[in-house]
DNA sequence: GGATAATGATACGGGTCCGTAACGATCTGG
DNA sequence: CCAGATCGTTACGGACCCGTATCATTATCC
């Protein structure tokens, strides 16, 4: 079954999941951080500069720095690839896996209190 | 009718709007100014700095910083309060008001898309 | 009218991020 | 084994944003 919710519906939810974020004092994330964020934790590894470069649409550059800003929020990691020595692998952390839970939680109470608008 | 979405679902959903607005090119907004366009956009007006800082629990500096972008982006103006002139109301545009539209109808697309996981 | 309060903007030093270009390290193929 | 391709990172000048403190402007109230 599709997951029915009108605009004004989905409108809503945005922003009450956003004030959440914001007063809840956590990481200012961007959207291209939060796209990050979220393709490392639910799309399966190995996850790389040039793949995710490629999914977003950006540069490297931009992923580098999104890297280094994740890395130091605790939320990932990245290790260098023993094979291809070339290649850093991300992975994850738990912190990181905690954030995005809470995150799925957050979307999903606030869509209950939506209902019929 | 609560809206039903399970937190794996909801997080799906998050990551797959958040990779279009990147892919898209549009501003890489962060979470602060989202809510910021959302509230104004959303609630009723008049809408001030002051009330603003006070809905997202942050600094009013924080809000004039974000109003400086989201206004250079042309997603909102400001207006000098003719009734009382230390206050500054926060006004809707034309742009602003398609932008917010525009996501409105990405979250509901990719909703649809989402279904039974 | 003058002290007080309230509003939004600004200054500051420091951090992050941008896009473009170049870089060192590593692998690959003739 | 060495030229070329590929990987992620760094350098650069410029822009944005942070939190704290202070500012000028305007309103209020005795």
């Amino acid at each position: 079954m599709p997951l029915e919710i009108r605009p004004s519906q989905a409108l809503r939810l945005w922003r009450q999941v956003h004030l959440d974020l914001v007063r809840d004092g956590q990481a200012d994330l961007s959207a291209r951080q939060t796209a990050i964020l979220l393709t490392v934790y639910l799309e399966l590894p190995p996850h790389t500069v040039r793949g995710l470069a490629r999914q977003l649409g950006v540069t490297k550059p931009v992923i580098t720095r999104a890297l280094d800003t994740l890395g130091k929020l605790g939320l990932l990691t990245r290790k260098r690839d023993e094979e291809d020595r070339r290649n850093v692998v991300i992975q994850r952390t738990v912190a990181g896996a905690l954030a995005v839970e809470r995150l799925g939680d957050l979307v999903t109470e606030h869509a209950k209190e939506i209902g019929a608008s």
